[in-house]
RNA sequence: GUGGAUGUAGCUCAGUCGGUUAGAGCACCGGAUUGUGGUUCCGGGGGUCGAGGGUUCAAAUCCCUUCAUCCACCCCA
């Protein structure tokens, strides 16, 4: 049988870096200038990092979407299926609660889930992360928002579809959830069955069904928000009242439902037309709590994630193409069995300062010319008998067909100019495509 | 877990009322051009026709099974 990427993952080849190295760029820039520094963790946890996270409504379903495995030591571990657990480990590990508050930190990467695989939906898929940890100031909810919308609008995507809502504390929660099962409770044996289950386990997910016959039902009762308490309810308004005043436009969506129960108050989501059924971008929101019930100190947080195949996907939407591969400046081509070993320690020395490819084996004017035209090469470089008796090489320019002959030592001159001149071409480039 | 579509060369795809040795474009290699690339022209290599089984004188083509990919449902941290 021949070899193939496990279902549900994917090489990312070499034509496809210069994108994802643009999103990556974009995103370290504008969470790095708003005081967000990146931490990396490790790819697999104890087992217990996430399932303690996850909670008990959700285990039965997201549980069986864990990759979670035995090593030889015996320890149960887990591939992250997400950032948020590992990265709250790691604050608690190093004992961040000490750090200057609030601690903001974002991570991108691969995160595991044993899922169907559709558009925007891998096994192994790559997120952009980011957590503000150590206040409850609404500020922070609305920072939050606006820097996930920020790093998106940047990497080319200015009208992403931002949703805004509340699951409330704790007791709001309860409460509307109480609400829920007495207004349900007469019309349980109409319910669809996951919903019915849900009536038990985490009745609010019902306003999440797709049913018809669900949706009419609820149709008509009151929503999450209609049932904030004070507290929960003032924290929302600030929340907006930020958002307003930094003019980020948003939709109040009154039963902004998470799979997972450790979110609090603040939740959002980014959605984005066009990039098939799977049109959430990313999301987040607060989770006050979750901190102490890892098993570290009680300490506020709120944060995202965005995945960044979808985003790339979206992008492509947009129409902002494929960024051209980096090409090298000079392509050194060896006439002669000599010249390649003369070559090979003149590009090791012209590296310094440029991409500089060579031939490894000698190859006559023809090929090597070919050669240097495929590998994309500004510029050749031709040393063979003729030049070495002289101590020179030739040096032709690919697009104009001018070749001189050089004194090896001009050589790093003459190519530091055409540097200059590609980087304008590569500027013009970097401006075409960030339109 | 469920449904639909699709699997033919490295890539994109033609080819199925069953019938010679399975084709094209692009890509690759060589030559025209033994010290000058791109364009052009000529030639060449490359195929378990996804896999297994069945029907048949004969299967890429028909039947069954299976696997994979894509899309969607379910679900979604």
């Amino acid at each position: 049988m021949r070899l193939s990427a496990v279902k549900g993952t994917f090489d990312i080849l070499p034509d496809d870096q210069p994108r994802w190295r643009h999103l990556l760029d974009t995103t370290a820039r504008v969470l790095g200038r708003a005081g967000v520094d990146e931490i990396t963790t490790p790819i697999f946890e104890h087992r217990e990092v996430f399932e303690k996270s996850v909670g008990e409504s959700a285990d039965l379903v997201v549980q069986k979407e864990m990759y979670t495995f035995q090593d030889r030591g015996g320890r149960w571990l887990t591939l992250r299926p997400e950032f948020t657990a590992g990265v709250l480990r790691a604050f608690i590990e190093h004992g961040m609660h000490t750090w200057p508050s609030p601690v903001k930190l974002w991570s991108a990467g691969p995160a595991f889930r044993a899922e169907n695989v559709q558009r925007g939906r891998f096994r192994q898929f790559h997120q952009v992360n980011c957590e503000l940890l150590g206040g409850d100031s609404a500020l922070l909810d609305a920072e939050a928002i606006a820097l996930l919308v920020d790093t998106l609008s940047a990497a080319g995507l200015p009208g992403v579809h931002v949703k805004v809502g509340s699951v409330g504390d704790p007791e709001d929660r309860e409460r509307y959830n109480g609400y829920l099962r007495e207004a349900l409770a007469p019309f349980e044996r109409e319910l669809s069955d996951t919903s019915r289950e849900r009536l038990r386990l985490n009745p609010m997910r019902i306003l999440d069904s797709k049913d018809a016959g669900d949706q009419a039902l609820v149709a008509e009762l009151l929503r999450p928000l209609d049932m904030l308490g004070n507290a929960a309810r003032g924290h929302f308004d600030e929340v907006l009242a930020a958002l307003e005043r930094w003019g980020i436009t948003y939709e109040v969506e009154s039963a902004i439902v998470r799979g997972l129960d450790y979110y609090r108050r603040t939740a959002f989501e980014v959605h984005h037309a066009g990039i098939g059924a799977q049109s959430a971008l990313g999301g987040g929101g607060r989770y006050d709590g979750l901190i102490a019930k890892l098993g570290g100190p009680d300490v506020p947080g709120v944060g995202w994630a965005f995945g960044i195949e979808r985003v790339l996907d979206a992008l492509s939407g947009e129409g902002v193409g494929p960024v051209e591969r980096r090409r090298p400046l000079a392509y050194l081509v060896a006439l002669d069995a000599e010249a390649v070993g003369e070559l090979a320690a003149l590009a090791r020395r012209l590296r310094a300062e440029h991409r500089v490819e060579h031939s490894y084996t000698p190859r006559n004017p023809g090929k090597g010319l070919r050669d240097a035209d495929r590998s994309g090469a500004r510029l050749a470089v031709l040393r063979g008998s003729r030049e070495r008796a002289a101590g020179v090489v030739m040096l032709k320019d690919l697009r104009t067909g001018d070749q001189q002959s050089l004194d090896l030592s001009e050589l790093p001159d003459a190519l530091r100019r055409s540097a200059g001149a590609s980087q304008d071409d590569s500027a013009r480039l970097a401006a075409t495509r960030d339109h």
